[in-house]
DNA sequence: GTCCAGGGCCGTT
DNA sequence: AACGGCCATGGA
């Protein structure tokens, strides 16, 4: 049975139901004033490759220590930095591209990210990608995420998903995240393409968390009659 | 002990 | 363009 994205989001909003994401600790920033964005841009970075139980220890190390911040990552050491957020994995490589992001946006923008998201979709994205550490992904998370544009991400989970589902795509990132969008952007206003990316995103995580994993558990699985993995086995 | 997680970079083919 | 090795912790 051919299923198309549309056709997904429902089923799987019928199942998950509002999800809204990105995961933010908002009493953080209001009492230290700082902005909410900057903690979805490190947490893209951090969660890279990494299961997201170790992002918020390495999250909570940071309020902790009072660094989840752009001025003191900008300026804080390298070696302290990587022992605040060990807990993430890969410490050392993500200390230096927090910090370098943390640089780069304070010299490029005054740490203003307003100034930095209000403008062409594609023009910020580009420059998300020239930066260390900042691929497709965590790039598209953060404009997504942080900056409020009407971009799908798609991560690991969607690709596993896209390989056992019959859907008309091929499997590299720009393929797969050109057909949702084709798809999506026919049947939702730009106005409300944000926040339809923001939930399936959501719920593609957790269905890939609670039944699409690697090793399949198919039991009450919501897309049996669509999944070509399931009906072959 | 083994496997895996909300990737990206770099060097080789 | 495509692929392999590498980076590393913590939970299942």
């Amino acid at each position: 049975m051919t299923i198309t994205p549309t056709k997904l989001y429902k089923i799987l909003l019928e199942k998950y139901g509002d999800l809204n994401w990105w995961p933010i600790d908002k009493k953080y920033h209001e009492k230290n004033c700082s902005d909410p964005r900057f903690e979805i841009i490190i947490g893209a970075i951090l969660t890279q490759n990494t299961a997201w139980s170790n992002v918020e220890k390495a999250l909570s190390n940071l309020k902790k220590n009072k660094k989840l911040d752009i001025e003191n990552i900008s300026i804080i050491n390298l070696s302290e930095l990587a022992d605040i957020i060990r807990p993430s994995g890969f410490f050392n490589q993500k200390a230096n591209r927090v910090k370098d992001f943390a640089i780069y946006f304070k010299k490029e923008y005054k740490s203003n990210f307003d100034k930095f998201f209000n403008r062409n979709l594609q023009i910020i994205r580009k420059e998300l990608l020239s930066l260390n550490g900042i691929g497709p992904e965590t790039a598209d998370s953060i404009l997504l995420y942080a900056g409020n544009h009407p971009i799908f991400v798609v991560d690991a989970y969607t690709k596993r998903l896209c390989n056992r589902i019959p859907f008309k795509t091929k499997n590299s990132y720009e393929d797969i995240q050109k057909y949702f969008e084709n798809d999506l952007s026919n049947k939702y206003k730009n106005k409300d393409l944000v926040k339809v990316y923001n939930k399936l995103h959501a719920q593609i995580v957790i269905l890939a968390k609670e039944h699409c994993k690697k090793k399949p558990e198919c039991n009450s699985c919501p897309l049996q009659k669509n999944c070509n993995y399931f009906n072959n086995s």
